[in-house]
DNA sequence: GTCTATAATCCGATAGAC
DNA sequence: GTCTATCGGATTATAGAC
């Protein structure tokens, strides 16, 4: 019955969210479930597919959190919306935050299925629309919209990170607020105008260049 | 004798960057080092002393490359001295870049050393240092050394983490180029003019507040 | 579809001989 | 200091009865 495999997985994340992924075994699994672990194969063909299906169920979700944010009017608020998602996702799915950026290795796979592949793919993608949607509005500054969100998205992402190593002080409503701090100086800049003005001429536009014809 | 405990955390290490920290166990260190796995136990309490060990070296080899900048003259050499020397550390040793942002619990320690904990805050206090200096040179803007650092840490271990996901596409050299590029638009702001002039008296200051009330 | 029973591996750690 | 031998536990996965 499929009706059973739908059982076993909301247990599997259950448990992962509960335990972590050491804790996500096959006897474990199957007695939360409440059936001993042979069963559990004539459902999935091991561990790898168990653990597929809640990186499945992790990006499922992460894109449901960024998505809420299509339904307002302006790129800005889109934009704001789509990095408050983000953020909310991060503090309330640390878990499932962490077994999407789980190396596919450390879940006994040699490869990421090609769904879910496509899923990363489409949230990258999400976001690079909505930086573009901003360069076009004037918001952020022009350019290929790729590239700044890449360095969006690593600010965020390494925030996030520091945030579940407690390598950043406070508790999450403080983190929320640092967050967006550190957002605002990412938007400004930290360098002064006046350095800025040397650094974009020597640097920036040289590395475009290599981007470019690399 | 100390010689053999050196030779066998050697061995660790080796093992480690070799196969990972699933790789590490004891067996296999005895094996490495050319004995049986009882005999670890003479130099070393447990496995988890063998890895307090080993992510001390990490943490040792980390500082080398950040402190090689001290010889720079001036503040923003130093600075960007340190920026390259942590660049090349992320990518020549993904590895020990890895354990030393893994969870103590995960190494199976409640907490981490004393010792070790001391070397991170050195790191830290490290990189708030560069940044107060430049400050002080009028190449970063003024505020707090410690909030700016952490906008361009998380930035930086942001772009590592993604690099050694395989998230960012290109060989290490392309990603030193996509690292500098994107430092750069850290430096200079991703957001127009038009719209960080209303940012900065909207969010800024407010969080900046917040912070300091908080 | 689920069970019992079990195979085959791996692990950390220890006792006691030498 | 190192060895052999072993304990006690975990895991994935399968065979075959029901």
């Amino acid at each position: 019955m499929t009706d059973q495999r739908e059982r076993i997985l909301a247990c599997a994340c259950d448990l992962y969210l509960k335990s972590g992924l050491d804790g996500l075994s096959m006897r474990k699994l199957a007695r939360e479930v409440g059936v001993t672990a042979p069963a559990i194969y004539r459902h999935y063909d091991g561990r790898e597919e168990v653990l597929s299906d809640v990186l499945r169920e992790a990006h499922r979700t992460f894109a449901q959190y960024l998505h809420a944010a299509l339904g307002e009017p302006t790129a800005l608020e889109r934009f704001v919306g789509a990095g408050e998602g983000y953020l909310t996702f991060v503090i309330e799915h640390p878990r499932w935050y962490g077994i999407m950026h789980t190396a596919p290795e450390q879940l006994g796979m040699d490869a990421l299925p090609a769904d879910i592949d496509a899923m990363q793919s489409a949230i990258h993608q999400f976001w690079i629309d909505r930086v573009r949607e901003c360069m076009d509005a004037g918001i952020l500054k022009g350019g290929d919209p790729a590239m700044a969100s890449i360095t969006m998205w690593a600010h965020a992402h390494g925030m996030a990170q520091l945030f579940h190593e407690g390598c950043l002080p406070g508790t999450e409503e403080e983190f929320k607020t640092l967050f967006k701090a550190s957002w605002a100086r990412l938007m400004a800049g930290v360098a002064t105008e006046e350095f800025t003005k040397n650094l974009e001429s020597m640097v920036l536009e040289e590395a475009d260049m290599e981007m470019k014809t690399g």
